[in-house]
DNA sequence: CCGTATTATGAAAGCGCTTTCAGAAGCGTT
DNA sequence: AACGCTTCTGAAAGCGCTTTCATAATACGG
């Protein structure tokens, strides 16, 4: 061992066992510029040999630049996170960026976030939902660091890319076919999150199928289901036990259909001969429900894959599309009353 | 806007303002020694006229860390991940590191990986399961670099940190469930990948209990569950088409228990009157599969918590537990003949 | 063979921060 | 009033890499 092995090896020890300066070697590396055959042997010797392995650090400060993109979310939890995650990640490989999570989204202020996530720290940033709030956002937007937004608009005027789901369309079509096919007539709507974006569009949705079949809206029928499960519970529950009648109901996700159909179950109400339940996202598990979840299919890969493209776009390119606003598939199984 | 405005603020920036040196000015950024209470002031409020936020990759070349932790996984999918993310995250976050997650396992070699996770990258490393082989994880603990498994033990007389599950026992406590409870004698099982220990242990823990109960092996009962839906039904349709016969599945974990259920209502055969089935795991769906599956619960969470701590112990002290062993929990639901 | 166009290589500056080492104040003693 | 202490502050040297600029080496046409 000699004295300095202890000791990782760096670009100045790779030059001068190669005999060649520090700037070869880094040519070498980077293939930046020529050099001649036998010195990148040499070099690439020397390199294996010491076990050279440059440091992020140092290239990162020389080239202003990190080579990673942030994730900002509040929680890892909950089933529709693995195929966002594995959608980024997929993206962040082929082009080449490493992927640095934090779930520190609103737990800290932006001037924390800026220290991890932000600009140096990061090339750019994906913002989930509601994890920063409007000034969080302006705040980056504002020093022209790049961030695309997921499954959530930007504040108004403020020109920063969004890829989230079509709710809307989905919503309604999925509330006519319970009308239209299953003649359900007192529908609940179970809403999402106030803040989240997609409560808005579901519940939105919802309300224009009722007027265009013209079923008045009964205030009553709609209540909180927070996209959980024991939210929505525990709503239903309510509702029962104040007596009021009801023989469908449009849960904000498949989280909260769970706790819907566990409800209707506990009070010996069949779905969906009794009461017809439907969800939204056809998460994993919806499939295996009793009865099958009847949902609307949002590819949620695919958003995670569609933002992180979008961001690496707007990194390099300076643009990046304003919205991605991918398609939703209305999926048809037993919980409506179909025979699936 | 001042001439330099459009360049982010540096510590140079800030001192000037500041009226101080930039020595000063990283002091009051780190209470790295006492300054007066004036200077401070100022400097803060020089610091956030100018929007200073440090730049992580020059703190990083200068400290020689990086505060980041790396996770080295082959891929995000299945329900695994969601939940060990989520402790590795929790324990990140409370340690005050970041998390790097890659997907590169076995996709790249441990040269490349050294490049992104490796040392000077990153401050320790994650290594799921068989991410990473052995020549890989020699490769990184020759040079001393902190590195964690998970779900995989170290290679031989290696003293590497190790988190996972205690397979052997449930898994024996499981199949003594069945012959003893349910009377069950013709117990299939399905393995999981060659190269995961839990498969292994799994195994091992089915084989003993059929020894202590004097049912001899049949080997024609051993097939191929791959951890995987799809494998686990070609299987057991391969051995339902073979004519032979058995009352009782032990997938090797719950994804394979799903494919297993598949098969054998295609084939009409009742679970479990006709065939019990149970799995391992206990991940999210399986409480709501029909019948619900009997199976393991493994703390997955707790799991990706202790990694995490481990890492940061090992990091920061140079020592870590080598072995840490969590316990599992037979969760009897009906998938075995109970009436859970 | 010589002057010029073309390459391949090296020296050195710089990226933005931390930290050591000295020096400058401020303080209480004698 | 001079001394030694204790505090606080600044100058400057790194951390390990990239890159510009200049130079040495080679090739080429005449």
């Amino acid at each position: 061992m000699s004295p300095r092995s202890r000791q990782a090896a760096t670009i100045h020890d790779v030059a001068k066992r190669a005999r060649v300066s520090i700037s070869t070697v880094s040519r070498v590396l980077n293939r930046t510029a020529p050099v001649s055959e036998d010195i990148v042997e040499r070099v690439q010797a020397a390199m294996s040999k010491l076990r050279f392995v440059p440091r992020t650090a140092a290239r990162n400060l020389a080239l202003s630049t990190t080579n990673m993109l942030g994730l900002l979310l509040t929680d890892i939890y909950g089933d529709f996170f693995a195929p966002m995650l594995s959608g980024i990640d997929a993206v962040a490989f082929e082009t080449g960026y490493h992927l640095l999570i934090s779930t520190a989204g609103r737990k800290k202020s932006s001037d924390e976030i800026d220290q991890s996530l932000g600009a140096h720290n990061t090339d750019g940033l994906m913002i989930f939902a509601d994890s920063l709030d409007e000034s969080g956002i302006a705040h980056f937007h504002e020093r022209g660091f790049p961030i695309v937004l997921i499954h959530q608009s930007p504040p108004k005027s403020l020109q920063i890319p969004c890829v989230t789901v079509e709710n809307k369309a989905a919503s309604r079509k999925l509330i006519d076919h319970l009308i239209e096919v299953h003649h359900r007539k007192r529908i609940v709507h179970l809403r999402g999150p106030q803040a989240q974006e997609d409560s808005y569009w579901r519940e939105t949705g919802y309300r224009e199928s009722l007027e265009a079949h013209a079923i008045p809206i009964d205030p009553r029928l709609i209540g909180r289901g927070e996209f959980d499960r024991v939210t929505a519970k525990t709503t239903i529950d309510q509702l029962i036990a104040a007596g009021i009648e009801f023989d469908a109901v449009f849960a904000g996700d498949d989280e909260s259909a769970i706790g819907v159909i566990d409800a209707l179950n506990a009070t010996n109400r069949r779905v969906p001969a009794d009461v017809a339940v439907v969800g939204f996202d056809d998460q994993r598990l919806s499939a295996f429900l009793t009865p099958p979840l009847t949902t609307v299919r949002a590819p949620t890969e695919e958003v995670g894959r569609q933002a992180a493209q979008q961001l690496v776009k707007l990194i390099r390119t300076g643009h990046a599309e304003p919205l991605t606003l991918l398609p939703t598939e209305m999926i048809i199984r037993r919980s409506c009353g179909c025979n699936g």
